[in-house]
DNA sequence: GCGACAG
DNA sequence: ATCTTGTCGC
């Protein structure tokens, strides 16, 4: 089941990064959002396979509706910068199965805070041409500066002398977000929809129900590398 | 040439 | 990502 639309040959990756990256657009984000879609990914037990998890939650209230799992098999060995090319193809296909189109994506990982502006939020973004955010738990590019201590407090995330994103704090006194939009968003914009997702825990709803329910798909496997298929 | 490097 | 128990703090 081989994926054309994510090449496994690094170089061929790279061309495609840097064509797409053209096709981001940033604008302000949609104000009138009602639905949420989370996205995040784990490996299977065997790290064979990457299992994909889009959550569907309803905006303001952030409560999960609907979420899809799928599996696709690695082909390519993690390399920093190409991770899309790893779980694209099973975060693509759980977000196309979900009963509704989100109206936002907030993937669990970089936008375009990335080498070549288009981290996995703002690659599925411009694949399915929907807005997206992209909130990572670390730093992919750019300087690290530490924000102010409390919740909501954030420092510009700057890469070879361009604003990409910030380094948000969504919980006082822990580690912070790498935020930055992926398509059809700004940074402010991206920004505030972390913020407006978020419960007070460091992740934003979106993405940690994703993270959680990827875990669960995952210890569901246990042993079993197979049991059906698509 | 030497580090850094989402998940 | 993943390997992993208890422990400090609100």
């Amino acid at each position: 089941m081989l994926t054309p639309e994510f090449p496994t040959d690094p170089a061929k990756a790279f061309a495609l990064q840097r064509r797409l990256a053209q096709q981001v657009r940033l604008e302000p984000c949609p104000k009138r959002v009602r639905r949420i879609a989370g996205c995040d990914a784990a490996l299977s037990p065997d790290g064979q396979e990457v299992v994909g998890v889009a959550v569907l939650l309803d905006f303001p209230d952030l409560t999960v509706l609907h979420h899809e799992v799928r599996r696709a098999r690695l082909e390519m060995p993690y390399v920093p910068g190409l991770l899309s090319f790893r779980e694209g193809p099973a975060l693509l296909a759980a977000i196309r199965a979900l009963p509704e189109t989100p109206d936002l994506l907030m993937v669990d990982g970089a936008g375009i805070a990335h080498p070549r502006r288009l981290g996995i939020a703002a690659h599925l973004g411009v694949l399915l041409d929907l807005p997206s955010v992209g909130a990572a738990k670390s730093r992919l590019c750019g300087k690290d500066v530490q924000p102010g201590p409390l919740r909501g407090e954030s420092a510009p995330l700057v890469d070879r002398g361009e604003l990409v994103g910030c380094i948000l704090r969504t919980r006082d006194g822990v580690k912070p977000l790498y935020v930055s939009p992926g398509h059809r968003c700004d940074i402010s914009g991206a920004a505030y929809w972390v913020l407006a997702c978020g419960k007070g825990l460091r992740l934003p709803e979106p993405t940690r129900w994703a993270d959680r329910l990827a875990g669960e798909a995952k210890r569901a496997m246990g042993a079993d590398p197979h049991s059906e298929d698509e």
